[in-house]
DNA sequence: CGACCAATTTGGTCAGACCAATTAAATCTA
DNA sequence: TAGATTTAATTGGTCTGACCAAATTGGTCG
């Protein structure tokens, strides 16, 4: 639903979806821009737009002869976004990965921040850990303080290309997580625990112990966020099944 | 130069080489369409082709009153690769966080594999590291078999995300890497220690040594990488000098 | 059946036009 | 003169219709 508003936006929206959808198979042509343009009732030049997206998500390739589908690996990850909303439930499994993919960086961060950091980026990494100890049982700000803490460690890390992927995949993943009220839940307790062990690596600059314990806390997340889809994607099945008793 | 021969490609290109070489500043106004169109002697709709492209690398934003440019690291990856190529050395810092990350995804996609690897793929996978260790001595073979070792991990770990990002980022670096020349040296007693240790975390199926192992070979890689720029660098140097002295 | 050639389709590009929204300029007020 | 308001110019969004070169297709001939 990234309608920005303009047509060629809504057209590149519709397609990528049919695509993600797998309506069109591997290597097939697209309509033509012709085709195209007379379905959604629009100009060829808003349709080439769309096209033109499409092509650098790496959803198709655009050649004299015809615009052809491409195979999903080779597309941009800016895709995944719009792969998981295409159903009512997002895919456990690409959450899963999601989120493994996300460990791996959030901990590859942490290491390059502990290595790199200044004595005051450390003290205000203490700080902030202590503040996550302390918000334990408040939910809502204690995830607010754990973004924080690694949005700085991202700050102090440095490195582009992991902060590109982050963007990309927080723009995807997140947004999609609160559009579909999806909220794990996570043991206060489990939290004192990351806190502590944080602090610990932090106060004897234990990069390899922080990369741990970041990976750990995001296995557990996996296992509640695995959960809450479940549930979620129960309460679904329940809604479809009334559905079709009302009819 | 991803130059597809269509004019709006060129034009793209162009633009995205300027805002990366920021003579653009943050948030400032591009030209109109229009006076694009004119400067670069194209219709408008080739211009508006080129400005879709720039906004869906996340490069600018588009909207009624003028195209902004955006903040770069809310652009999308695929700004790598031409980030590198911009000057005639890539960046080396860039260059090192860009093998960080693919360490940390390999390491990552050996520690899944391993996990969930069927009896047939455990023993190719060992044949794999098997020849690798074998083709210590002859770089080239040793490069492709590493790679073929590589990417069989991530079919077997099947991991969408990661498989993504990994094109993405291979696409980026090694294409360049490629251009530019510059072949790291790696001794072969690295090889052959790479493989052993390989070789023993496939038989015990212990993911952790795996992903370490990988880890540490990449830090290696990054040593290597590091030093055949700081060479090609002081040779482009060296170049620049003779030209100045041959006015 | 396969090679070859012509008609058609397809993408690439251009020119010129109109609208709605924004921005910048000019004007008028307090 | 400073500020609010109206007006004019600019800008993106879209459409129509046209032309070219390359690719596809279909028919024809050996």
């Amino acid at each position: 639903m990234s309608a920005n508003s303009t047509i060629s936006h809504e057209i590149a929206s519709l397609l990528r979806d049919e695509i993600l959808r797998s309506q069109y198979r591997r290597g097939e042509r697209l309509p033509s821009e012709r085709d195209l343009a007379a379905r959604f009732n629009a100009s060829r030049g808003a349709v080439r737009e769309a096209l033109s997206q499409l092509e650098q998500l790496g959803l198709i390739r655009i050649l004299p002869g015809g615009a052809r589908v491409q195979a999903i690996d080779a597309a941009s990850i800016a895709i995944l976004g719009p792969l998981m909303e295409v159903n009512d439930v997002p895919d456990p499994l690409l959450v899963d990965q999601f989120l493994q993919t996300f460990a791996a960086l959030a901990a590859l961060t942490a290491r390059s921040a502990i290595n790199k950091a200044s004595n005051e980026e450390m003290r205000n990494l203490q700080g902030m850990v202590e503040r996550l100890g302390k918000l334990a049982g408040d939910f809502g700000a204690m995830q607010t303080q754990w973004r924080e803490f690694l949005e700085y460690l991202a700050t102090v890390a440095d490195n582009l290309v992991v902060r590109l992927i982050g963007n990309d995949l927080k723009a995807q993943f997140v947004e999609q997580m609160m559009n579909l009220g999806i909220k794990p839940v996570v043991k206060p307790a489990t939290i004192k625990q990351l806190a502590n062990s944080l602090k610990l690596s932090l106060a004897s600059k234990d990069a390899e112990l922080a990369a741990t314990t970041i990976q750990l806390h995001f296995d557990e997340l996996r296992i509640a966020v695995s959960e809450a889809i479940s549930l979620k994607q129960a309460s679904y099945q329940k809604q479809a099944v009334q559905g079709l008793a009302r009819q």
